[in-house]
Parts: C-alpha cells; sequence; structure tokens
RNA sequence: UCCGCGGUAGCUCAGUGGUAGAGCGUUCGACUGUUAAUCGAAUGGUCGUAGGUUCGAAUCCUACCCGCGGAG
C-alpha cells in the first residue's frame, strides 16, 4: 500500500512526517519551518566544482530485476543516479519556478539541460567561461544534455534540415544558427553535462513509413559522428571518462525500423541507449507497445533513457518493461498551468470546486505544501495568476515525481512490483 | 434650471441605417527530450425606457429616466 510506504521510505535529505492526520478543517492553517524552500544551503566547500573524483568512469550497476522492472544506479564523478530514474527539466538551466534546493531535497539525482536554448542564451561558451553549468545554475548532481534534436520537430517552422545539421532561427532573435553532431557535442562539452545525447532527428507521428526510416537513417549517420565528436573531445581533454554519450533509437511506431536502429546503436557500444521519438502523437498503448519490442534489442547491463515521458502512467508501465530514465516537463508545466498530481489522481486545481474547499492537495505526499497550503488558497493563487501557485505546484508534482520513483525503486528491491503497480496504478491515474 | 457628453455581455469598451463584436471575467479542456506563468472551447446582450421615421434602427427623430462634466 503506498499511503504506508510513502511515509516509511528513508531519503537521505527529507525528514518524512506523519501529517495526514492535520486534514482537520477547522484548524488554522500552520506554516511549519519545514516548509521552507530554502532548507539548508547547499555546501560552500566544492559548489559547483567536480569533485575530486572517487570513480573517474562512467557506469551503471544492475541491482535487481522485478519481473520486467530493473532497479540499478549510474556512477559518475558527480554522484550515483538511482534507477528508475526520473530527472527533472531544466532546459535553460533552471527548473521552472523551483529552486535547485527544492529539486535536490524533492530527491533528484540528476537533471536535463538543453543545447539549443542555452547555445543561444547565455551561449555555450560564456557557461564555460563562468565555470561550467553546474556552478553556473548551483546544481553539483549530474546533469544529462539533450542534444537540440528535440527542438528539430518544435520548432519546425523556424529550421531547416541537412545532411550536415539544422539550421535554425533563434526563436529569440532570428538569428542563425547551425547545429551539426560536431557542435552538439562541443556545446555540451562546454556546458560539462555529465550526460550529452547524440544529435538526432526527431519527427511527429503519424508520419510516412519512408520519412520515419529517413530521419531514423539520418540520425544514426548523425549518432556516428556524435559518437567521433565526443572522442575527439575526450582525447583533447574536452571532456573526460565520466562523462557519457548516449545513442537514441528511432524508428517511429515501425518495429523493424526500431530494431535495425537499435542494433547499429549497439554496434556502436555506446554507455547508454535513449528511446526517442516517442510520446509524440500516436497514443499511450501504440507507445507502450513500440516499447517493448524495443527494448529487448538493447543491451541488458546499459541504462535505458525513455526520452520526454511521461505521465505517471507511462512511467509505472514504461519501468515494468525495463525503462531506466525518464524526464518530462509535465510536472513542472502542467504545474504552473494548474494540475496537481497527487497519490489520489489529478486534481486541476483551477477547476471552481475547489474555491472553498480547506483540505491539504495531498496528505500522502512528502512535500511540505503538499499538507501546508489548501486547495481553496492554491486555487485562488492560480485563478488570480499568481507566480506563488505555479511555484506551489511545481514543487508538489516534482516531488511526486520523485516519489512515485522511490516508491517503485523500493518495491523493485523487495521484489513486489507488480502487486505495488496493481495499488498504485488505479489511484495516481483517477482524475478528481 | 440650462448646455454638453454618455447609457451596448458580469466589467471596460468597439460598432453611425442591413436584424450585434472584442478584451477581460466566468466555466471547462489541452499540455509528454519546454518557442508554453501558455493555448483552446464554451458561456454570455429584447443595444436605458417609450414612441416615431424607414422595406429595415444599437445607429436617424422626439420625450422621459439614469450617470458624468460645465454654466447659473
Amino acid at each position: 500500500m503506498s499511503a504506508k510506504s510513502s511515509l516509511t521510505l528513508t531519503l537521505t535529505s527529507f525528514t518524512v512526517t506523519t501529517r495526514a492526520e492535520i486534514v482537520v478543517i477547522e484548524q488554522p492553517m500552520t506554516i511549519p519551518p519545514a516548509s521552507s524552500p530554502h532548507p539548508q544551503p547547499l555546501p560552500v566547500k566544492g559548489r559547483g566544482d567536480v569533485p575530486q573524483a572517487v570513480e573517474e568512469t562512467f557506469g551503471f550497476k544492475l541491482i535487481k530485476q522485478s519481473g520486467g522492472a530493473r532497479l540499478g544506479e549510474i556512477v559518475t564523478p558527480r554522484g550515483p543516479i538511482r534507477t528508475p530514474a526520473f530527472m527533472p527539466v531544466g532546459t535553460v538551466a533552471t527548473v521552472k519556478a523551483l529552486y535547485p534546493e527544492q529539486v535536490r531535497d524533492a530527491g533528484a539525482d540528476i537533471l536535463l539541460g538543453n543545447t539549443y536554448h542555452l547555445m543561444l542564451r547565455p551561449g555555450a561558451e560564456r557557461i564555460a567561461k563562468l565555470g561550467g553549468l553546474h556552478k553556473f545554475m548551483r546544481w553539483d548532481k549530474p546533469i544529462l544534455t539533450d542534444s537540440g534534436g528535440f527542438q528539430v520537430m518544435s520548432l519546425s517552422k523556424i529550421r531547416k534540415i541537412t545532411e550536415e545539421g539544422a539550421a535554425f532561427q533563434s526563436h529569440i532573435d532570428g538569428s542563425r544558427h547551425m547545429l551539426t553532431p560536431e557542435r552538439s557535442i562541443e556545446v555540451q562539452c562546454l556546458l560539462g553535462a555529465d550526460i550529452q545525447m547524440q544529435f538526432d532527428e526527431c519527427i511527429e507521428l503519424p508520419a510516412e513509413r519512408r520519412e520515419v526510416e529517413r530521419a531514423m537513417e539520418l540520425s544514426l549517420r548523425w549518432a556516428e559522428r556524435s559518437k567521433r565528436a565526443f572522442d575527439a573531445q575526450v582525447a583533447s581533454g574536452g571532456a573526460t571518462r565520466g562523462q557519457a554519450l548516449f545513442g537514441i533509437v528511432q524508428g517511429g511506431i515501425d518495429i523493424p525500423l526500431r530494431h535495425r536502429s537499435a542494433e547499429a546503436l549497439v554496434a556502436m557500444d555506446l554507455p547508454g541507449y535513449a528511446v526517442g521519438g516517442l510520446a509524440v502523437g500516436e497514443g499511450h498503448e501504440v507507445m507502450i507497445a513500440t516499447l517493448s519490442e524495443t527494448l529487448p534489442a538493447l543491451p541488458e547491463h546499459k541504462p535505458r533513457y525513455l526520452m520526454g515521458v511521461g505521465t505517471p502512467l507511462d512511467l509505472i508501465e514504461s519501468v515494468a518493461r525495463g525503462v531506466d530514465m525518464f524526464d518530462c516537463v509535465m510536472p513542472t508545466r502542467n504545474g504552473r498551468h494548474g494540475y496537481a498530481f497527487t497519490w489520489n489522481g489529478l486534481l486541476n486545481m483551477k477547476n471552481a470546486k475547489h474555491a472553498e474547499d480547506m483540505s491539504p492537495i495531498d496528505c500522502l505526499s512528502r512535500c511540505p505544501a503538499a499538507q501546508d497550503y489548501s486547495r481553496a488558497y492554491v486555487h485562488h493563487l492560480m485563478k488570480s495568476g499568481e507566480i506563488l501557485g505555479a511555484m506551489i505546484l511545481s514543487w508538489i508534482n516534482t516531488v511526486f515525481y520523485q516519489q512515485l520513483m522511490d516508491e517503485m525503486r523500493q518495491a523493485i528491491a523487495e521484489d513486489r512490483f507488480d502487486a505495488w503497480k496493481a495499488d498504485v496504478l488505479p489511484r495516481v491515474t483517477a482524475r478528481v
């Protein structure tokens, strides 16, 4: 039962308080010190710098399997990444509306940043000059950077694809920029990303098979170039062996194309593999079906990262099939847009029914804000367009996602993942 | 009391002869490697009242009511 297990988890940086009884409606709301968004300052010593390496190389330990689900740990010089892991998205060097301290205390081991956005502003060379992305944004744990491949799709109106790469027109000032596999890797090295992604072409679905195949084959050639560029960076000191380059399997929902893509990437012997180009319009069932057919084509002893996914349902079903890493804007974006992910389902805090509801948002959450602020108050903040509403919901959702991953890891460790899933899935996928 | 301006959707206002629109609000929805504190949909008005002119009036005319400003 997750209600119980969520309260019995032992987490390094979290004081777990039992507050489920606080639901008394007439009681005045208390704002206890535990809810401070700035709980403890980051250690000043070595802040933002690479810790003197305990482990110089990147690695992955597969600890246990339960059904198809895997428990593991990615080892990096900046610390371990417990898997299955969810990476909060910090595209422009910030997880929107949250302090890095809150993201850390939520339990995140790694963040995602973005090549395209940071290259345009403030600029990769500038970040390098200032000491790297970790120091810049005060996040000393690992960072994974996306290569800009997703922007090939999301910014399709202002770009052109050639064999060489993607020519973008900046969405900020209209200036022209070329993103090639070589430049993408260079930028990711300048940022100091611990895990770097190959440059790829992500396309929207549905799409013609020929188009899917063309983008997949192009992405394979770009993977080769990305690897050569990354190896050259390691050779010249622009990157270390503690950093890693992941390949991205493409191929839409076409299984033979997915297999062809996976096979070619596996032959390149990369330290990790992502499944890209999913959750781009095909629907949950099709995505899971494609994933089920794709994952077995990847090596067991390397981390598997499902890019850009997803809903709690997506995460649970994907972990059940052996995915180790995720990232998604959903907890933060939907938080800014008024939704709360809770252990009893999805809440639209803008709905009128919350206007006079003094109960907490989620008494099963380990996020202080989920206990402290009433639904009525958060409803008011969202209706008023107040920033604090977005901050509170982003916080609650970020904690929810991490707590979800914690519970999954715990369940795998205790070899009860299927039972856990049967219990939790119907509740977290409900709409309240 | 006189003069002027104005009364159109819950609010602020467009619409000057062909049977009403916008923004905001309200309600609901969407969002999956963030161009997103964003976007979409629905809701909503016998056009101050009563007459008149006209084939046709929110629009022109008359009276009255209400508001604001000015004069006395």
